[in-house]
RNA sequence: GGGCGGGUGGCGAAGAGGCUAACGCUGUGGUCUGCAAAAUCACCAUUCACCGGUUCGAAUCCGGUCCCGCCCUCCA
C-alpha cells in the first residue's frame, strides 16, 4: 500500500511502526465558528483513509485536536462579549452536529489546548533546557537556527526563510523566522501560570505536545490540510524532534483545497460555504461523495451544479442498493449457483480487488468509485435478465449486494435517512385529504369514507368544515404507513384503469418530492433529493 | 521573486512509456412500460494546452513556450 509523502514528495510504501497499527493525528478546527465545506475536506478525506486502513485490517489510533485558545477566539469572543473558552465549547458542540451528520466517526480522543497546558508548558522548559527556544519578557520563542533541518518538510532553506521580507518583524525576537511557543498575556485574555508569569501557548506547540503525549515520539501518519505546511507542520517537526530527538512523523499527508470560481475558498474573499447551509440543501452522503470522488491531493472547484451531479451520481449507486433488496428479499436461502451466478460472483470479486488496488495506491477514491459504478452495472444488468423467482438468481445477488454494500460503507458514501421527517407527514396527510375530496367531487364516496376511516384508524382526526377539510393529531403517524396506504389507493386506481386519478396522485407526490416507480411487480418509491 | 501542483471529450474526473484514453453527468437511438420513471443495450475524444526532442512506441519521459491554482501572513 503506497502512500504520497509531503516530506519526501513521492508516493512511500507504507510501513508502519508496528505491524497492523496505524497511528494518525490530523489538525482540527479551530473553534470560532461554523465549519465551512473546505475544512469538512479534510474530515472527510482522512476519516476515508481510517475507514480504509481499518478495512485492510490495520488497528487504528485516531486523534483530532481541537484549538481552543487562539487569537481568533479571543478576538471573536470580545465581540460577543462572552468567555473566550465558552464560546470554543459552543462551537465544538456545533462542530459534532455537522461532523456526525457528514458520518465521520469520532476520533479516539480530541484532545484540547486548553486542557493540555501542563504538558505544553513541559515541553517548552525541556527545549529551553536543550537551547532551542529562548525568553523575551515573558515570551517564548523558538530558535529556528537551532533546528538542523528546519524548512525539510515545505522545502525551503532556513536562509531563504531569513531573507523572506514577509515574516513578522519583531525587534524582541533573535531572527525575523523565530517563532511564539508561549505568549505573555495581554489584559483580559485566557491566561495560565508558567515559570514565565502569565500566559498562554503559541499555536504550533500543541500539536507536537498532544500528538506525541498521545501517539507516542514517532507516529505513522500526520495529516491535514496543504495550507498547514509552512509554518504550522513544519514547526510541529521542529518543536517535536528537538524535544525528543527521534524523528515525529513517518507519513505527512495534505489534502488540497476547494476552490470557488477557481479561487479558493476563505473567509477573507469571503466566497466560503458554510456547511450548515448546504446540509440543509443537499444530504451528507451527496457531500461525501462530492468530497471524495475527486483525488484528495486535487483542487476541487465548487459550485451548486457539483452538488447536483453528485446527487444523481451517487443516486445511481442507491438505485442498485434498492433493486438488490427488491431483488433479495428477507428470505436466507442459499442455493448452488448457476453458471450465470457464478460468473456474477467472478466477476465482483475482480472488482472488489481493482477497487482495493485503486485505495491501495495512494487513497485512489476516484478510481476506486469507478469499479463501484462498474459494479452497480453489472448487478443491474443481472437482476435485469434474471427471474428472481429462482433462489439461485437470489443467492448470487445477495451474495454479490453485500460485497458492494461493504464497499461502499469503506467509502462512507450511504448514509440512511430518518424517513420519519414530520413535513413529509404532513404532506402525506394533506395529500390523502386532497384525494378525499377529489373523491367527494366525483361522488366517490366509498373512497372518501375510506380515506376518513384509515387515517382515524392512524388516529388522525380529520375535520370538515365550510372552508374545506384540516387534519389533527397527537402522535405523528408513520410516513411508510401513510404512504403505503396512499400507493395502495393508486394501485387500486391503476387496476380500474382510472389512470387520471393514479397520475394525479404520482405527480402530486413528485411534486412535493417524493418519486414513484412503477415496475412489474409493484411500486417504489423514493426522495427526490436523496 | 522563491517553493509546490496542474492544463485530458459538452461538463466533472481517472490514467503517468505499449491492451479499444476508466468512471460519472449531459445528449442521441433501441428494449421494457397504460404513460412516466428506473433499469438495460448501443453510440458520443484517431486524441490528452502549444512547439521541439528521446524512443520501435509518449497524455504519460526531456527541453522550451503559454495559461491556471496554492504556499511563502491567520487559514482545512
Amino acid at each position: 500500500m503506497k502512500i504520497y509523502n509531503t516530506l519526501s514528495g513521492k508516493k512511500e510504501e507504507l510501513q508502519t511502526l508496528k505491524p497492523h497499527r496505524v497511528n494518525m493525528y490530523v489538525c482540527g478546527p479551530t473553534t470560532y465558528n461554523l465549519i465551512h465545506l473546505g475544512n469538512a475536506r479534510p474530515l472527510v478525506v482522512f476519516d476515508t483513509v481510517r475507514r480504509y486502513l481499518k478495512h485492510r485490517g490495520y488497528e487504528v489510533t485516531y486523534i483530532q485536536n481541537f484549538t481552543d485558545v487562539d487569537d481568533k477566539i479571543i478576538k471573536r469572543a470580545w465581540e460577543e462579549q462572552t468567555d473566550p473558552l465558552e464560546l470554543a465549547s459552543h462551537y465544538i458542540e456545533e462542530y459534532f452536529i455537522d461532523a456526525d451528520a457528514l458520518g465521520i466517526d469520532r476520533a479516539d480522543i480530541h484532545p484540547r489546548v486548553s486542557q493540555h497546558i501542563e504538558d505544553i508548558i513541559a515541553t517548552i522548559t525541556g527545549l529551553m533546557e536543550k537551547g532551542y527556544a529562548y525568553e523575551v519578557d515573558g515570551n517564548i520563542y523558538y530558535r529556528v537556527r537551532a533546528f538542523a533541518d528546519y524548512g525539510k518538510l515545505s522545502g525551503r532553506s532556513v536562509e531563504e526563510m531569513f531573507s523572506g521580507a514577509r515574516v513578522e518583524v519583531d525587534e524582541r525576537k533573535e531572527e525575523p523566522a523565530d517563532f511564539a511557543l508561549w505568549k505573555k498575556a495581554k489584559p483580559n485574555e485566557p491566561s495560565w501560570h508558567s515559570p514565565w508569569g502569565e500566559g498562554r501557548p503559541g499555536w504550533h506547540i500543541e500539536c507536537s505536545v498532544m500528538a506525541t503525549k498521545y501517539l507516542g515520539e514517532t507516529i505513522d501518519i500526520h495529516g491535514g490540510g496543504a495550507d498547514l505546511i509552512f509554518p504550522h507542520h513544519e514547526n510541529e517537526i521542529a518543536q517535536a524532534e528537538a524535544y525528543t530527538g527521534q524523528p515525529f512523523v513517518k507519513y505527512w499527508m495534505h489534502n488540497g483545497f476547494i476552490t470557488v470560481n477557481s479561487e479558493k475558498m476563505s473567509k477573507s474573499l469571503g466566497n466560503f460555504f458554510v456547511l450548515r447551509d448546504i446540509l440543509a440543501k443537499y444530504p451528507a452522503d451527496v457531500i461525501r461523495y462530492y468530497l471524495i470522488a475527486t483525488h484528495y491531493r486535487s483542487p476541487l472547484d465548487f459550485d451548486d451544479s457539483k452538488l447536483e451531479e453528485a446527487r444523481k451520481a451517487l443516486g445511481r449507486l442507491k438505485t442498485t442498493l434498492t433493486l438488490t433488496r427488491e431483488f433479495v428479499d428477507d428470505e436466507p436461502e442459499i442455493t448452488e449457483l448457476t453458471v450465470a451466478g457464478k460468473a456474477l460472483l467472478e466477476k465482483t470479486h475482480e472488482l472488489e480487488q481493482k477497487f482495493n488496488e485503486a485505495m491501495d495506491d495512494d487513497f485512489n477514491t476516484a478510481m476506486a468509485m469507478g469499479f463501484l459504478f462498474e459494479l452497480s452495472r453489472l448487478l443491474n444488468s443481472f437482476m435485469a435478465d434474471q427471474d428472481r423467482r429462482e433462489p439461485a438468481a437470489r443467492t448470487a445477488v445477495k451474495n454479490a449486494a453485500e460485497i458492494f454494500m461493504e464497499l461502499l460503507s469503506v467509502l462512507g458514501i450511504i448514509i440512511e435517512r430518518d424517513t420519519n421527517d414530520e413535513q413529509y407527514v404532513n404532506l402525506l396527510l394533506k395529500l390523502l385529504l386532497d384525494l378525499r375530496n377529489l373523491a367527494r367531487q366525483e361522488k366517490d364516496y366509498a373512497l372518501s369514507d375510506a380515506v376518513r376511516d384509515r387515517l382515524n384508524g392512524l388516529n388522525v382526526k380529520v375535520e370538515d368544515n365550510p372552508e374545506g377539510s384540516r387534519f389533527r393529531y397527537e402522535v405523528s403517524p408513520a410516513v411508510d404507513e401513510l404512504l403505503e396506504y396512499i400507493l395502495a389507493i393508486r394501485q387500486e386506481s391503476k387496476a380500474q384503469r382510472q389512470y387520471a386519478r393514479a397520475d394525479w396522485i404520482r405527480d402530486n407526490l413528485q411534486e412535493n418530492g417524493i418519486i414513484l416507480e412503477d415496475t412489474r411487480e409493484g411500486v417504489r418509491w423514493k426522495f427526490a433529493d436523496a
